[in-house]
RNA sequence: CGGGGCGUGGCGCAGCCUGGUCAGCGCGCUUGGUUCGGGACCAAGAGGUCGGGGGUUCAAAUCCCCCCGCCCCGACCA
């Protein structure tokens, strides 16, 4: 490709409505262009970007057996009203009638698309198991995108979905998408973690999100570093404390103190001079429609999640001043484990608990020196805190690592869930009808190119890892009316093209600088630069990542790009 | 949806409070020339319904009303 004929816009200023870094470099460097909110073109470079990410789902998703196909974008309604989804997935759904008044949808993921395809052609266990996948456009009408490609309203996914006669072989197919997924990470030159993640209302333990490390990423995860354990923070779980023995001779005697207007854990924990870790922390939820009673120790936070998980709701959320009244009969801020209506649910944090304070059930009061089990009955430990870096793996013990990453992939076993709700059955060796056992697997290809970005790029621009990147090489000649110059950049373009590198050549008639600051920019692994010694036959190579610069010889330049790309991989 | 901010040539912005001499700057673009290893310089140009509509006024980018678009934030006192 020749830079002078590539459209490929850059510019010196990132757009003002940029915040993240790599929706601002990917405008900057001429890979998209904003149309409308959540909506975007993508450039020449962007799409192969695209386009090498796709080579690889695909080359790996074939390795693995799955069969690629290509499913309608326009959903018809009726296949969503079988599932129930109609409804359920509402607002975030594009809906639109034909010219008949038909209703549809823009697809935002393919459940029903598929089930409806495999359950009119698969009969038998013979024909299991089946793992369909396509990489194409989804549509998703978010409450508010995003942080350009991050949350974008019409993104590039590639979601499959297997079929099976059993549960076990879609388990085994669920460690198999696991396998491949991870390839697929590592062969992109991701430093990724598969954590698991929470399901949600299915339940059950196979979801592992797959998360591009890094600091702008929207979730959070923490992993073992000893046992290899890593988990989303809205799944992680907590080593569950061993209950100190003999606490109860530690008992100091209960007393009620005077804390007039003390109400936030920190005011309390300032004005009693005790740590937050002694001050309990009660909280009221309302889990469907019912109160709940929570302890934990003061410097922790609930994970939502977690607790509906816990308590297998469909909706939690906290309770509101005039509920806390009604449900306890106690004032908010001063609420009491002691005496407590409703029975308390205490967080494993809680457990080596003693002689801590809490709130006296009665305005401008505080308790010292509860102890559970002797002031008030503890209905169930249960897991319900936020796991945060430094807690002990609930695996090996050893400190966990906190960090943020971006969700690009998603594994999922389905169950019988749409299959029972579309009539998707096959029939077994025995004769028998059954539902047929589904599992889903997803990666975000359009949010996979802002998510490499985003972990790799510095002040001058993006650091594309070598198997993404829109173009391996980029020759620049310093001076494109120096015959000596252009002659040789032309050669050793020819050349590259010849040995199946993909590379770029900027004839462009301009400074060096500017170009220099392009080729950074756009973030080509190895530029190769042809300037003042190209008389000589001598180029210079550049490491885009590492900015490392060497002299070569004309002679060996294939060899030595080669082997640079190599340890680049 | 609630809260905040923004909308002025392709991009980044100033001007708005205190209406008039306010259509401006930098980058980019065109032409000519000089330059040529880290976003050059000189000269001459092109390019704007000041988001849209309505209103106030002798006069509106500027004040008022409505609409549209874009960005950011949105639980954790129990």
């Amino acid at each position: 490709m020749r830079f002078s004929k590539a459209f490929i816009p850059t510019m010196k200023e990132s757009p003002a409505d940029a915040e993240i870094p790599s929706h601002k470099l990917l405008v900057r460097a001429g890979f998209i262009r904003k149309k409308a909110s959540g909506l975007y073109d993508i450039l020449p470079l962007g799409t192969m970007v695209i386009r090498k990410i796709e080579r690889i789902i695909r080359e790996e998703m074939d390795r693995a057996g799955a069969q690629e196909v290509i499913l309608p974008i326009m959903h018809p309604a009726e296949l969503w009203i079988e599932s129930g989804r109609w409804e359920v997935y509402g607002k975030e759904m594009i809906k639109f009638k034909d010219r008949h008044g038909r209703d549809y949808a823009l697809g935002p993921t393919a459940e029903e698309m598929i089930t409806d395809l495999v359950r009119k052609e698969v009969k038998s266990y013979k024909d299991l198991p089946l793992n369909l996948y396509q990489i194409g456009r989804k549509f998703r009408d978010e409450i508010r995108p995003r942080f350009g490609l991050m949350r974008a309203r019409e993104f590039i996914m590639k979601d499959a979905y297997s079929f099976h006669a059993s549960d076990e072989d879609a388990e085994r197919e669920y460690w198999n998408m696991y396998e491949t997924y991870s390839r697929i990470f590592s062969r992109m030159g991701l430093e990724f973690r598969a954590v698991e993640a929470d399901t949600g209302e299915i339940g059950g333990k196979f979801s592992h999100e797959f998360m591009v490390i890094a600091d702008t990423g929207e979730s959070s995860l923490v992993f073992c570093e000893k046992c290899g354990y890593a988990a989303s923070t809205e799944k992680a779980e907590q080593l569950k404390p061993e209950e100190p023995k003999g606490r109860d001779k530690e008992f100091k005697s209960i007393e009620k103190v005077a804390t007039p207007g003390i109400k936030r854990i920190e005011e309390v924990s300032d004005f009693l001079n005790v740590p937050p870790q002694k001050v309990l922390k009660l909280l009221i939820y309302v889990v469907d429609g019912k109160p709940v009673a929570v302890a934990i120790r003061g410097d922790r936070e609930v994970e939502e999640a977690k607790l509906k998980a816990v308590f297998r709701g469909s909706e939690v959320r906290l309770a509101t001043d005039e509920e806390i009244e009604k449900f306890t009969g106690q004032p908010k801020g001063y609420l009491s484990p002691v005496g407590l209506k409703l029975p308390v649910y205490a967080d494993f944090t809680v457990i080596p608990m003693v002689n801590f304070v809490a709130g006296a059930g009665e305005e401008g009061y505080h308790l010292i020196n509860v102890n559970w089990g002797r002031d008030f009955e503890v209905k169930e430990f249960v897991d319900v805190a936020r796991v945060v870096g430094g807690d002990p793996c609930p695996r090996c013990g050893s400190p966990l690592v906190e960090k943020r990453g971006i969700e690009v992939g998603h594994i999922f076993k389905l169950g019988t869930k749409y299959s029972e709700a579309m009539g998707a059955t096959f029939v077994d060796e025995s004769g028998e009808e059954k539902p047929l056992v589904m599992g889903c697997y997803g990666i975000g290809v359009t949010r996979v190119m802002a998510a490499a970005v985003e972990q790799n790029y510095d002040e001058n621009g993006i650091i594309w890892p070598v198997e993404i990147a829109p173009f391996e090489v980029i020759v620049i000649p310093v001076n494109v009316k120096r015959e000596e110059v252009m002659g040789l950049a032309e050669e050793i373009y020819e050349e590259l093209k010849k040995a199946g590198v993909d590379v770029l050549i900027d004839d462009r008639n301009a400074r060096p600088g500017f170009k220099f600051k392009d080729a950074d920019l756009i973030g080509i692994p190895v530029q190769v630069i042809v300037g003042k010694k190209a008389q000589e036959g001598i180029v210079e190579l550049k490491v885009r990542k590492t900015g490392e610069r060497r002299e070569v010889e004309k002679s060996c330049i294939i060899e030595e790009i080669h082997n640079l790309l190599q340890d680049l991989r």
